[in-house]
DNA sequence: TAGTGGTCTAGACCACAAA
DNA sequence: TTGTGGTCTAGACCACTAA
């Protein structure tokens, strides 16, 4: 499983092989992982190697390790939509709610100066626009606005994205994955056009969230606008000193 | 000044020693931090040890480490505001505005039941509250109610909490500093009277957390709320996949 | 007592940056 | 070429947990 003469560190290796692992659930949260003495057999690498690996893991949150007892794998927290690039349908399962979402608009439209900018593109490149309705638990809960370049997903408004969701799309079809994101978290009113697919009054609080996603080349690919309603949706994360 | 004798690990040891020059501003931003092999001789550990701090110091964002250049300490961001406990002042630094505190209320309370459930004690339990004006460049930007227990901080009152730092005076006098807390953010609409003092109309969105903070003793010590005018305050992170 | 993770060491080779 | 940080090894002792 592990490569000894390729080019990625043996430890970063180890690390995305357990990575995997856990976030395709072959373990559930709560359980046992392989103690480090049995990873070292069956990966053929030193300790040390094992524990850069379980470092990084711990730091992600995904595992917590305990003396004596052995590792385990950490049940995901609300705290992770604010740290890792969480599906909505995901977010939704955390917090106990049933996603579902409803397509407002699809079109390939001419990249506004300002989202040009975002993306690092010329103004007027061609965008995937893509507006969603998401619901939880069958009530409106946020507007997503995403804006993706054409030419990284040609053909995507063909796909069926009611059912199905874009991060898949993107991965399977495109070969894109996201690697890290950028984001600014405000507070601002719901518009007219926002407040009416939200079900709220124009002018309600809104937590808004712009996003510039990149891909695993770390470039910039989309961005994103969301609008949750402020009365229904909050953000939790931890402080260190 | 590392004591092979304590309990306290070596590399933490390192670590803290390393971390407080760069907090306190012994190294600028961007200075280069003594080369590996210097710092092992400096403090006598072996190289992993002090790469175990550095590794720390690295996943916090306070250095950056370039190969065959060397480690620099990193440039404060904005988007320490959401990984660090950060003080209004320090925020507003990196933002580019002058801080100023104007206190509404300082007065001694009984804890209302839903406080006291944050901070762990019983209803009634003696509370510190502190309500300030926070300004930026002169204009009021955010107001923040703090409650503190008060049998940890007796005779904060009489502390003049106008040009000191609530977070010095709780560390010099009570040995009170934080180890980490937890906070959630949400967008709501100011009431008359925050609206009032932020110079704002009633029910324009407010950038809203709620924050408990921890001692070193791992107590809930401060519930802190703050509102933030949505229209001159954002926050900024950072995601990974 | 046996097994787990936590800490620490000395030593090695490598890739990259700068002079 | 020199010095930097990046990776990796084998081996050791310790503290904690559970049986």
């Amino acid at each position: 499983m592990i490569d000894p003469t390729s080019k990625v560190p043996l430890y970063h290796q180890v690390y995305e092989t357990l990575r995997g692992g856990i976030l395709r659930g072959e373990w559930e949260p709560g359980a046992l992982l392989p103690a480090e003495p049995e990873l070292i057999s069956q990966y053929k690498v030193s300790r040390i190697t094992i524990r850069q690996a379980l470092d990084l893991l711990s730091g992600e949150g995904l595992i917590i390790r305990q003396r004596g007892r052995g590792t385990f794998v950490a049940a995901p927290s609300l705290e992770q939509a604010m740290v890792r690039i969480v599906s909505f349908t995901q977010d939704m399962e955390q917090r106990g709610l049933r996603a579902s979402t409803e397509v407002l608009a699809a079109d390939r439209i001419p990249a506004p100066p300002h989202i040009a900018q975002k993306l690092n593109v010329e103004p007027g490149e061609e965008l995937v626009y893509l507006e969603r309705l998401r619901l939880a638990d069958g009530t409106p809960l946020a507007i997503e606005e995403a804006h993706l370049l054409h030419r990284f997903c040609p053909g995507l408004l063909k796909a069926n994205l009611q059912n199905q969701s874009l991060r898949n799309h993107l991965d399977r079809k495109y070969g894109i994955r996201w690697s890290r994101a950028k984001q600014v978290i405000r507070a601002i009113q719901a518009a007219p056009e926002i407040a009416r697919h939200l079900e709220v009054p124009t002018g309600d609080p809104l937590l808004h969230i712009e996003r510039v996603s990149y891909s695993q080349q770390n470039v910039p690919v989309e961005f994103l606008r969301v609008y949750y309603r402020g009365d229904r949706y909050s953000l939790f994360n931890e402080l260190q000193a």
